[in-house]
RNA sequence: GGUCCCAUCGUCUAAUGGUUAGGACAGUUGGUUUUCAUCCAACAAAUCGGAGUUCGAUUCUCCGUGGGACCGCCA
């Protein structure tokens, strides 16, 4: 049977890191196995979805490298073939309209919360008998339509978890459509998964007790079953589901921040997953190569910026200048090479280059005190100056031989001061290449009457 | 409260009955003729607890404990 997989995000907020990492999953899986990667665009709540959402999903599925083998399924388009199926399980008396009020259902709710047992419907409108719907509806009554669940208990086996048990009998008769025009989540996602022929459902663990609610659905509407694979949760430093609260969840944000595809998708890939040796930077062939839905993790994990920043670095230090200055959106001159050349290995993110690469551009600003070297005294620093500014010629060579008087500190620390104003910097040598020695000169005579 | 899931260094993880419990990130220290970064080397750091099975448990079973997810006419 061809593998066919899906990922089905709602466009009711920007694409989540977590959907990424499960949508790479979903990939690296169909890949390896020839199969088919799908993308559904779950909108079936009208009020939350927005087209901004949406348009977020698919640009930075893109930007990722995980593009959809077959045309995108929208449910909003959809609304006719659940009618269908719906009206299909009300004839078959699968299904019933329930005229209970939202009101009724919370006190039932709490009173059965209260009394430690577990919420659900109470069956109330199940026994309704055509005569007494044919009255509610003349009275124009609103109702919505809720599926029999049989009181069973019902076992799937997770790819990822082995058998996981739940108990029908504790779920209670589920809403699956507001209204013959408006079908809820779960009804949906059985129907299309099902028209889409997915073989594989492989998701977040947050949808693990959705699954049995699926599986009635499914079997109310005679489907086949697909395999499930429930993918451990992302989680923020506290353990706790990743949320807004943690700082940044949208892809979008990692991408502005300047993370480049390659690392991120890396990143994700090693959240929950790891290739039988030790290997930590691995490409999205590699990751195809070596994925294993067994070798996945069962425990959430903690999204871990450090290491990020530290596999976005080794990838950033991998490209070349010219490439680099390309997704910079430089020039591509003699000189941005000179200095891309220098501040590469220095940069974890795209965004940090215009800090560390502004006093090539423009003389710095700093405190006189940046210029003393460890204890050696303003006065000290005012003495180097000079013998740097009488220097015939301002190149390495008569730079070392101050240092041979003064010792390398001394001298290099106060010049490199000069050239770039800041306690960090690429060294002055190769500072100075860049700047040339009539600008250096300028700058040293600043750093000069600084003192 | 109910249901379900989970549990190895701070973090991501390796090791599925026998290892000095391995690697990576972060941390610390030292080196690479100034700083930062890079690179290199070293150090520190974990099997949640208790029973049981076994000659032997990180690994299997049970009971605790802890954490998490879900419990909507959201997805």
């Amino acid at each position: 049977m061809e593998v066919r997989v899906r990922i089905a995000p709602s466009p009711t907020g920007f694409f989540h890191v977590g959907t990424a990492r499960t949508a790479l999953f979903n990939y690296l899986f169909a890949r390896q196995n020839k199969g088919k990667f799908l993308v559904r665009i779950e909108d079936t709540d009208i009020e939350r979805s927005e087209k901004k959402y949406e348009e977020d999903i698919l640009s930075e599925l893109k930007w990722l490298g995980l593009e959809a083998d077959e045309e995108i399924l929208k449910q909003s388009d959809r609304t006719e073939i659940y009618k269908k199926y719906l009206h299909n399980l009300v004839e078959k008396n699968l299904a019933y309209k329930c005229f209970c009020t939202k009101e009724d259902l919370d006190t039932v709710r709490q009173s059965q919360m209260v009394a430690g047992m577990a919420p659900k419907y109470n069956g109330k409108c199940a026994a309704l008998t055509k005569e007494e719907i044919k009255v509610k509806e003349v009275a124009s009554e609103a109702y919505v339509f809720r599926l029999r669940v049989p009181e069973q208990k019902i076992t799937f086996s997770d790819l990822i978890r082995g058998e996981v048990t739940f108990d029908g009998a504790l779920i209670g008769d589920i809403v699956i459509a507001k209204s013959d025009e408006n079908v809820l989540y779960n009804f949906a996602v059985v129907v299309d998964d099902y028209e889409m022929k997915i073989s594989h459902v492989i998701r977040g663990e947050d949808h693990i007790s959705n699954t049995p609610k699926q599986i009635f659905i499914g079997e109310a509407l005679g489907f086949s079953r697909p395999q499930y694979a429930h993918l451990p949760l992302i989680l923020d430093s506290k353990r706790a589901k990743l949320s807004k609260r943690f700082a940044a969840v949208s892809v979008a944000d990692y991408r502005e921040q300047g993370y480049l595809p390659e690392p991120f998708l890396n990143f994700l890939g090693l959240l929950g997953w790891h290739p039988k040796e030790d290997r930590e930077i691995l490409s999205a062939l590699e990751m195809i190569a070596e994925f294993n839905l067994e070798r996945v993790q069962k425990g959430g994990a903690i999204f871990n910026v450090e290491k990020l920043d530290w596999l976005n670095q080794q990838y950033i230090k991998n490209l070349s200048n010219e490439k680099l200055l390309e997704l910079l959106g430089k020039e591509i001159n003699e000189k941005n090479l000179k200095i891309i050349d220098l501040v590469k290995e220095r940069l974890v993110k795209l965004s940090d280059y215009e800090l560390l690469i502004g006093f090539f551009f423009a003389v710095p600003d700093y405190e006189r005190e940046l210029l003393v070297w460890k204890d050696g005294g303003l006065e000290k620093a005012r003495e180097v100056l000079e013998k740097l500014l009488a220097l015939q010629k301002l190149d390495k060579e008569s730079v070392m031989a101050l240092c041979e008087t003064f010792g390398n500190g001394p001298v290099l620390w106060p010049l490199r001061v000069a050239l770039s104003g800041s306690k960090a910097s690429p060294g002055p040598f190769e500072i100075l290449e860049v700047l040339g020695e009539g600008e250096a000169r300028n700058r040293l005579q600043i750093a000069y009457n600084k003192i």
